[in-house]
DNA sequence: GACTTTTTCAGGAATGGTTATTGATGCAAG
DNA sequence: CTTGCATCAATAACCATTCCTGAAAAAGTC
């Protein structure tokens, strides 16, 4: 399975024109490791245990051509910075309002309502995605 | 109809304990005479027409008390400051990505959705918000 | 392989939206 | 009137992110 995201990260470094740097890839490989949905600077923190050398502007730097190509996508959230997420299928994810952990909703489905979004607008909608605030189950029982 | 704003507004503040004060109506006032979904500093320009001495920190204050108090709505867009509703009803908003009007979609449920969102985790689910993202019709036409 | 051109990088400064701080001000209760 | 407390204006600080620069690395060319 490493090899397929392998071949896919080639491939679309190709088709794009971006030059996949040593860089690029250690931010896709911390990227990989970090169990859950890290900020640019938690991937920054990451990528620099192995290469002490790089600087957090070239974390963003990469996140956001990583982006451009679709092998990772960015995710907003009201009071907290851009966390970004190797998972490209379509899911939604919660974030915890008092420790901000984010975790992953299965099993929610989402094209009917972007049929239904796109039926009523004249927009040409180009990205839709669901913003889920909530208490996680820990955060829950340390009331 | 104003009249029974005006006792939501009223009623509100008043269990909440903040005052009424004049720049929070000031900026409420803002609010409901843009078109639109204003961002701070739209308000703030808005409310310093009639009232030059207030200044943009207030406006910001005033904004996250009458959020508080569920008044408002705020709105988080990527590439965009947050953005400030006074419809508080279940609804959608779609930002064009070109010239980032916001504008609402009307007809579209949303909870069906919610619901299914609940089933599927075991988070608490204190709030859940679709971002959407596209091109209007404008921008489409000016292409 | 040496030369040239292009892309990327590191480091740090700059930006922009937002929040925090502080002392002043205004209103309410006695 | 005056004492007390919430709010306010002004401004400084903050933090995530972007921009800028010269250096380094990679890709293309002969």
């Amino acid at each position: 399975m490493a090899s397929a995201l392998e071949r896919d990260v080639r491939e679309r470094f190709r088709r794009s024109g971006y030059t996949l740097t040593s860089q690029r890839r250690a931010v896709l490989e911390a990227l990989k490791d970090f169990k859950g949905h890290p900020s640019a600077e938690e991937v920054y923190l990451v990528v620099k245990k192995k290469n002490p050398r790089v600087a957090l502007g070239t974390v963003y730097q990469a996140l956001s051509v990583l982006e451009e190509i679709g092998l990772i996508e960015a995710k907003h959230w009201s009071e907290s910075p851009v966390r970004y997420d190797l998972n490209t299928e379509p899911h939604h994810d919660i974030r915890c309002v008092r420790c901000g952990e984010v975790t992953e909703i299965p099993g929610v489905e989402f094209e009917d309502f972007a049929t239904r979004i796109r039926e009523n607008t004249p927009y040409e909608v180009t990205n839709a995605s669901l913003v889920i605030e909530g208490v996680c189950p820990d955060c829950q029982s340390r009331n």
